[in-house]
DNA sequence: CGGCATCCGGGAAGATACTG
DNA sequence: CAGTATCTTCCCGGATGCCG
């Protein structure tokens, strides 16, 4: 017994689990390919089409454009036009969509102990901060304050550190301790791989202003999960 | 740029993300298809692959052997064949396969929330301990302590309440305070729906032994997340 | 340029039948 | 019972083109 398309404003795939589960009703909703890649790179604010594009190289304009209906269609994202001028129209997403960012932590913390997860592809700056809010050690951070700046592709990201709490968005680097600039690779290979700040500038991959010890200290708060033995 | 097949003891699907973020690898490794509902289905210890047919009514035998086989790659399951007599085979989650629980009690929690939720759709047996497990509230247990037995489809299973915690397993019903006897989506429609225990029982969907003052305690300590208002 | 429609090729998923 | 074989359907990815 197949789901017969809705009549109100919400839509189903074809194929649907057909399962009271809620994890399965979920598969159905946000379970097609790209689908939850389109939502984490809004998790940090509204983008347009172009953007999602960029941030997601590999997906076809046509495959993002069936997400984008089917992820309003369910209610986790509105279209917006923004005000004229500039007019353009910005994907965004719902509080219930935003309210997603829990599945994306879960799916990044257990994969990240696989053997076969490669930390040298290609990673969005979204992505990154995101990282940050999944890994970050509140005991590594005890008694540790700080505003960090990342300008990550032309985009500026705001990453503050208090009370062991972290918080990351997309915002204009304002009396921040120290700021990276470069890509979100490199910035990555710095946090995850302990690449030291020293080889990434000599290498011209990133830049680091401000206090070299809040810098040295920010990219020791973020532990990976140990690896699973083969 | 694809990734080849590689060499060593695991595989990946054809089409990666090529993302470094963890979770769009964990996509790469259980995104297709029904491979996460299998892994459901094993959370609570192994089963043959006759019993996740039964469990999973809509998956194809070819598409079951090609999860098992995949999953079986990453290394988030295994195969055994059980000592003689009997010699069945059986699919059994690595531990750190269990670990994926997380992403399971994630993706629920988000789409209870959903409007196009069908809570009578059918219901496994598994994924109703999950779901207790998932959505338990230790708040109105203060203070309640139980063993409570399910009847389930031929499987017996034991939930067990304490301290503000809870477990949930497939086991022998052994000193339970009481027993339900029937079908998951009766229990379900006890626990999440509200239907009285009296109501399932008047129409045979259920059966209630033991101590009603428990059965009835128990089916209040699952309260679902607030639909979102469309 | 942004967004969407259309066509096509390849491959995954679904249904059914069949085998050790 | 535990899969395999075959066939069909449909989704995905790529390319192209239209239209504001």
């Amino acid at each position: 017994m197949k789901l017969e398309k809705t009549t109100n404003a919400y839509s189903l795939p074809g194929r649907s689990y057909d399962d009271a589960c809620g994890a399965a009703h979920a598969l159905d909703l946000v379970g097609e390919r790209w689908a939850l890649l389109v939502m984490r790179e809004l998790m940090l604010g509204p983008l347009r089409f172009s953007d999602l594009r960029a941030a997601l190289p590999g997906i076809s304009a046509n495959v993002l454009t069936q997400r984008l209906e089917g992820l309003e269609g369910i209610g986790a994202l509105v279209r917006r036009r923004l005000p004229p001028p500039g007019a353009v129209q910005v994907y965004e997403l719902t509080p219930w969509g935003y309210e997603a960012e829990p599945i994306l932590q879960a799916l990044g913390r257990w994969a990240t102990r696989s053997p076969m997860h490669d930390p040298t592809l290609p990673l969005s700056p979204v992505s990154l901060m995101l990282s940050f809010r999944t890994m970050f050690d509140p005991v590594r951070a005890d008694g540790f304050e700080a505003r960090i700046g990342f300008r990550l592709g032309g985009e500026d990201y705001m990453v503050r550190i208090g009370k062991g709490r972290i918080e990351a968005a997309r915002a204009p680097i304002e009396n921040a301790d120290a700021v990276f600039t470069g890509t979100a690779p490199a910035v990555a290979g710095a946090v995850y791989a302990g690449v030291p700040l020293a080889v990434l500038e000599a290498d011209g991959a990133l830049e680091v202003d401000g206090y070299r010890t809040i810098a040295n200290r920010f990219v020791t708060l973020f532990p990976l999960p140990p690896k699973i033995q083969t």
